[in-house]
DNA sequence: TTGAGTGTTGTCGA
DNA sequence: ATCGACAACACTCA
């Protein structure tokens, strides 16, 4: 499912669920999801009291009282909590079974989503997370870092954003309308951006994904929290899943492309 | 019925 | 460094 905002809105989900409870039993369906042996997966998660949650990027981050629990949703992984007992699903995965008799489940239709357990403090030095970018709502993240990282970028602008490694967060639906909003056409090479243009992307960037967190994300097709709540943000949209239809500003039809494999809406006259 | 498309990100070869 | 193709999967829609 998810981008920045969902994600933020599961971890803000899950900490009011099951901070403080102790994970007792741990069953894992499908091994693929789970990063390392899924056997020790299991025995060291048994016996942890989950402390707290954090979010890098698209990832959530569980505190252990000894581990740190890595998880990417990727593109369809939802977590679901039942105080009793858990309904049959076959994309019920990874079940986190807590002392007080409740369960924590991950599910993913798709089964691309990942965890992995680390020991506690390892998790920012990963592989994959050490090298992402700055946070879009962190102080490091400003218009002269923005337009040095483009203006040193070959290739597209909208690969670019969506590679994390300038800022973390976007994913496909946010960058067409961060681009929509910033006026700049997916396609355009990143190293070509003015300043002032890197002014407006970055505010678009920032504008966008904070009223996206404020709105609990966007449910485009199946996304929820994990309190079972769809998100509003769908609301907001101005291009994505949009084209044939009539831009919010000039009313020219948007348009949908493919940008580096992915699809692509966009507004022919506005975005330059 | 088949094939294209889907909110992600790894890897691999050019 | 970057891109495209492809992989990991299941499901929906034309």
């Amino acid at each position: 499912m998810p981008e920045l905002p969902e994600v933020e809105a599961v971890k803000n989900g899950l900490s009011r669920l099951v901070c403080g409870k102790t994970i007792k039993d741990v069953q894992v369906k499908w091994r693929n999801i789970i990063v390392g042996d899924a056997e020790k997966f299991q025995l060291e998660l048994i016996g942890q009291t989950i402390e707290s949650f954090s979010r890098r990027g698209k990832f959530i981050i569980f505190q252990l009282s000894d581990y740190e629990l890595i998880s990417h949703l990727r593109m369809e992984g939802k977590y679901m909590f039942f105080q009793t007992e858990v309904p049959d699903n076959a994309h019920n995965h990874i079940f986190l079974e807590f002392s007080d008799g409740s369960t924590l489940v991950y599910n993913d239709v798709r089964k691309f989503g990942r965890m992995q357990l680390v020991p506690k403090g390892m998790a920012l030095m990963q592989a994959n997370i050490a090298p992402l970018g700055p946070e879009p709502f962190s102080s490091s993240f400003d218009v002269d870092f923005l337009f040095d990282k483009l203006s040193h970028t070959k290739g597209l602008i909208k690969p670019a954003l969506l590679s994390q490694k300038i800022v973390v967060g976007l994913g496909n639906i946010y960058v067409d309308e961060s681009l929509w909003q910033a006026k700049i056409m997916p396609t355009r090479l990143a190293n070509t951006l003015s300043y002032h243009e890197c002014q407006e992307l970055y505010h678009a960037i920032v504008d966008v994904l904070s009223l996206a967190v404020k709105l609990g994300g966007s449910t485009i097709r199946t996304y929820k929290n994990a309190l079972g709540e769809a998100g509003k943000f769908q609301q907001e949209l101005h291009v994505y899943g949009l084209s044939g239809q009539p831009c919010a500003r000039c009313a020219t039809l948007i348009e949908k492309i493919k940008v580096a494999g992915r699809g692509t809406h966009f507004c022919p006259h506005c975005q330059k």
